[in-house]
DNA sequence: TCCATTGAATGGGTGATCCATTTAACAATC
DNA sequence: GATTGTTAAATGGATCACCCATTCAATGGA
């Protein structure tokens, strides 16, 4: 589409074909001859067509990053169905962070860039409905981590190592002024630039949603109980120069024996461990 | 919650407070004395801070798997919205796979077991967007995998190298009788048994989100070409044996040699590569 | 005992209507 | 002429009042 401008009725591109409300065939009368496997009805309800509809025109590329949907009232129409089952699909596609909606006029419903921490939330869902434990979750840190560093150290770029560099530089700052949530706000980072040195998008969402849980973890023990990673910038600056020097059994072990520090912070005291803790109410600089 | 009876008036466990529309707050007044940072206003919407109170149950363990809201008329009543809002913020959660909308009495929204295919969705809508690349997904797989393999070496159990044994005879069968597609269904479900072999539930799920897509690539190559991994079920034995031996060398080298085979197949003809015909309509078994 | 009927509960969907926000165009003022 | 209000239209946000389709327990007759 790329319709970035003609306020009203941006050239009907494609008059999309109406949403018919499929009556669930009968099988064709009651004798169903050869009818071997009965998959479960699969209620098709309107919202639903939508959604994969404009889905399908993102996959085929006719919609990208930047377009713009025509208006509800408008497209409610030319799907034929209701706005508000219209704006249910639009709502939807808007937590899954593939619309903006925007009010006022020159607004509407923007196709967004790509947002790589959806995984996040697909993560603590997973963990609030108690599908994963905080075990895996853990375990599986501990091996992404690993992976990263490995990539990390292959591939890295002048720039990469800076950023790193000018995080543990404010690690510092923030040690000597005793502003430890601050801290972990750092090393939130740090781990987001460590994964974004691998310069694979999918290894660094991978490693961000195994990541954001962790932080919460460590941001609600360091707010209750005011304890701190001993010499936390120090042993990063060994790691940021085993990873300058391309150095991947220095890296990985030295990132390997730090996590192990880190968890034993965390487990002294396992009662105040407890997952809702960590998952309630975002704490300020978390909500992104 | 848990009222798994009771049809009527559940309970009323507690009342929610109704959702209040705030109004943006005035900065108290016109004379804010030290305004620092005017972080974006973030209009909430009624919508959002319904699925934020739900998620906020869930986390603390008030909402478990199985459990029923409300019906629709009540809880909207309670929050003190329209049925219309409420219902989008329903909508939204059961994409997001949180709830289950079931019609007719005794219907409801219930709250799900967790569905780990749901990173699947993320990894794909960023794909369409154009935020991750088929090479940065196929590389992350080739590293996932080999972590998948190496974990499965150490955690694989008697049940989980059973159902790998039963597959390939699986994918046997499909090649003597020419059933290519099945064979690409067979390879698909050898993928997911092995990533359920490491015994860690997140790195399956990253696992599959990282080869659903791949393995529709593959599906479009078998079904478009007709060709066909030489010699598939007889290299599955080989790595199954090196996995039952816990031979971690052997079996990552196995993997890694097969992957490249595989590799070199779908880029036999580049152009029938499209990224579109791969995410374009879902495939008789792939529908979930 | 079994089966058909019925009716209430519930999600699915519609249409009309209003509100709030945003922006462009325009007018008024300095 | 530049700045500053004013206005009006477009658009998403939200409400209300309905109606339909499905499901299932209760009812009642064969």
């Amino acid at each position: 589409m790329s319709t970035k401008s003609s306020p009203r009725a941006p050239g009907r591109p494609r008059s999309p074909s109406p949403i018919r409300r499929e009556r669930i065939p009968d099988h064709r009368a009651a004798g169903t001859p050869a009818a071997p496997k009965f998959r479960p009805i699969h209620t098709r309800r309107a919202f639903e067509e939508i959604c994969e509809r404009i889905r399908e025109q993102l996959a085929l590329g006719v919609l990208k990053p930047g377009d713009k949907l025509p208006p509800e009232r408008d497209l409610a129409q030319q799907l034929g169905v209701s706005r508000n089952v219209l704006r249910e699909a639009l709502r939807s596609l808007e937590m899954a962070g593939v619309l903006r909606l925007q009010k006022g006029v020159k607004g509407g419903a923007f196709i967004q860039e790509g947002d790589t921490s959806r995984m996040n939330g697909v993560m603590r869902d997973m963990l609030s409905l108690g599908t994963i434990s905080v075990r895996e979750l853990s375990e599986a840190r501990v091996h992404v981590l690993d992976l990263v560093v490995r990539l990390a150290c292959a591939n890295a770029r002048r720039a990469d190592l800076d950023a790193l560099e000018a995080n543990i530089e404010r690690t510092e700052d923030a040690t000597r002024e005793g502003r430890l949530l601050d801290r972990v706000e750092c090393s939130r980072e740090f781990y987001k630039l460590l994964a974004a040195a691998t310069g694979n998008k999918v290894i660094a969402m991978i490693m961000d949603s195994v990541t954001e849980i962790h932080m919460r973890f460590v941001y609600a023990k360091v707010s209750s109980s005011g304890v701190a990673m001993a010499r936390l910038a120090e042993k990063r600056r060994q790691f940021l120069a085993a990873l300058g020097e391309r150095n991947v059994t220095s890296a990985t072990r030295l990132m390997r024996t730090h996590l192990e520090s880190v968890q034993r912070m965390l487990e002294q005291d396992p009662g105040a461990m407890s997952l809702h803790v960590a998952l309630a109410e975002v704490q300020p600089g978390l909500r992104r």
